[in-house]
DNA sequence: CAAAAAATAATGGGTAACCCTTATTTTAAT
DNA sequence: ATTAAAATAAGGGTTACCCATTATTTTTTG
C-alpha cells in the first residue's frame, strides 16, 4: 500500500519541490500546506502516516502541531522535521516530543529518501552536519548547566528586556538578576566584557526561544 | 525559441522545485547548483539568458556573482534574486547592481511566472510584500539619512566592536567615536537606554553588511 | 532529616555606552 | 570663494552592565 504523506512549509516552492519529489519516488503525498494551522487542521483530518514539516510557519510552528497532536488525541503521524536549525538542542527538543527524523534544509535529496526509508521501517534519522558545524559541548551547557531561573532570565534578555524591567517581571531585586547575570556568564565561559550576554543570548535566540523548558 | 535558465540556490530541494517547475512551464533549465562559485562559473560559460538566484550561498553570495558579471564582463544574462530578505534597502542595491526581478522565497508560484515573464519582455519585476512588513521610510534611512562614515562605524558595532576598538581601527579618538554613534542614535530615532545601538545593529546586521555603500 | 544546590539580596567598585554642549578642522557643494 | 555639511575632539554627567564577596532563605535531593 502506498505511503500517505503531509507536507508543510511556508516557501511554497519548498513544498511544490518535496512534493513532487516524494511522488516521482512512489509515495503518495495527499496535503501540501504553507501554513502552520492548516497543516494542523489537515493532520487530524487525513491522518496521513507521515507528515514532513517546517519548524517555522505561520500561525503555529512545527513544534506546536507536533505537540498538540502528540499529547491530546493520540495521532498516529509520523512526523520529520525539515529546518535550517542546526542546533543541538533544538534537535534534542524534538526528539523529546517524538519527532522521528530530522532533516537540514541544505540536505540532499539522497538524504530524504534514506530518512524516509528510516522512519518507515520503525526506525529514526537524525541528519548528519549537526555536531559537526557547531561543537554540541557547546550547544548542550545552555540547557544542561543552567538553572531554570537562570534559563528565564536568559531568555528576558534575548528579548531585550534589561535588568530593571527583569526584575520588575519576576518580583525580585535587581540586585538578584545582576547576580543570575554574572552566574550565565561564569558558567557559559563568557567573556567579562560589557554586552557579552546581551550579544550570545541574541546569537542564541532561536534556540532559546524555541525550546521550552 | 525556449528561454534558457540558470538556478542557484544553496537548499537543494528549492533549486530542484524551481527547476522541474520551470520545465513545466516551457523553460529550458540549463544548470541547477547549490554553490555560489559553481554558479558563477556556470554563468560565464553556459550564458544563461535568465538567472534565478539566492543571495545567501558557500562561497560567493548572490550580490558578488552579479556584480563580477556586470562590471568586468559584459554579461547580457538577465538577472532575478529569490531571497528571504524583505528589507528594503536590499532590493534597492538589488536594483543598482542591476537586478532585474527580485522574488521573495514565501511568493506563490504564479508569481515566479509573472516575474519571468515581466523581465522577458524587457521590464522588471520587485515583487509585492516588501513595502508591507516594514515601513519603507525606516528602511530607506539607514543609508539615505546616514553619512559614509556613520555607516561604516554602524557596521564595526553590527560586528560587536566596541567604542575603543573602533577608534584603534579607524585611528581617531575614543570621543569621536562616541559622537558619531550619538549622531546615529539620534537620527535614527533609537531609544535613549543603553545598547538600543547595539541592538539595533544586530537586527540590521544582514542589511548593514550586505550593503556596500 | 541533613546536605547540596538554587534563589534571593546587599555592599562596594570598575567600565562602557549613553546624554549634553562647545569647537576646530576638513570636505563637499553652489 | 563662501556657505554648508561632515568629521574630528573634549569636558562633564548618568546609568546599566560587569566584577567580587558575603549571607540568608528556599528548594531539591540522597
Amino acid at each position: 500500500m502506498e505511503i500517505t504523506i503531509l507536507v508543510a512549509d511556508d516557501h511554497p516552492l519548498i513544498v511544490k519541490g518535496m512534493a513532487d519529489f516524494l511522488l516521482s519516488n512512489g509515495y503518495k503525498v495527499i496535503a501540501a500546506e504553507t501554513n502552520g494551522i492548516m497543516a494542523y487542521h489537515k493532520l487530524i483530518n487525513l491522518k496521513p502516516q507521515i507528515a514532513i514539516l517546517d519548524i517555522e510557519m505561520p500561525d503555529m510552528n512545527g513544534f506546536q502541531i507536533v505537540e498538540k497532536l502528540n499529547t491530546n488525541g493520540h495521532s498516529s503521524t509520523i512526523f520529520i522535521f525539515n529546518t535550517i536549525h542546526k542546533e543541538q538542542s533544538i534537535l534534542q527538543r524534538a526528539i523529546e516530543i517524538g519527532v522521528r527524523g530530522y532533516m537540514l534544509k541544505e540536505s540532499t535529496l539522497d538524504e530524504i529518501l534514506i530518512c524516509l526509508q528510516s522512519v518507515i521501517r520503525g526506525g529514526t534519522y537524525f541528519g548528519k552536519n549537526l555536531t559537526n558545524q557547531y561543537n554540541s559541548d557547546h550547544e548542550n551547557t545552555i540547557t544542561s548547566k543552567l538553572s531554570p531561573s537562570e534559563i528565564k532570565i536568559l531568555r528576558l534578555i534575548a528579548q531585550k528586556k534589561n535588568t530593571k524591567e527583569i526584575a520588575e517581571m519576576l518580583f525580585v531585586a535587581e540586585k538578584t538578576i545582576e547576580k543570575h547575570r554574572s552566574n550565565i556568564i561564569r558558567k557559559m565561559g563568557l567573556s567579562q566584557t560589557k554586552n557579552s550576554l546581551l550579544i550570545w543570548s541574541l546569537q542564541n535566540k532561536d534556540e532559546l526561544l524555541l525550546n521550552k523548558i
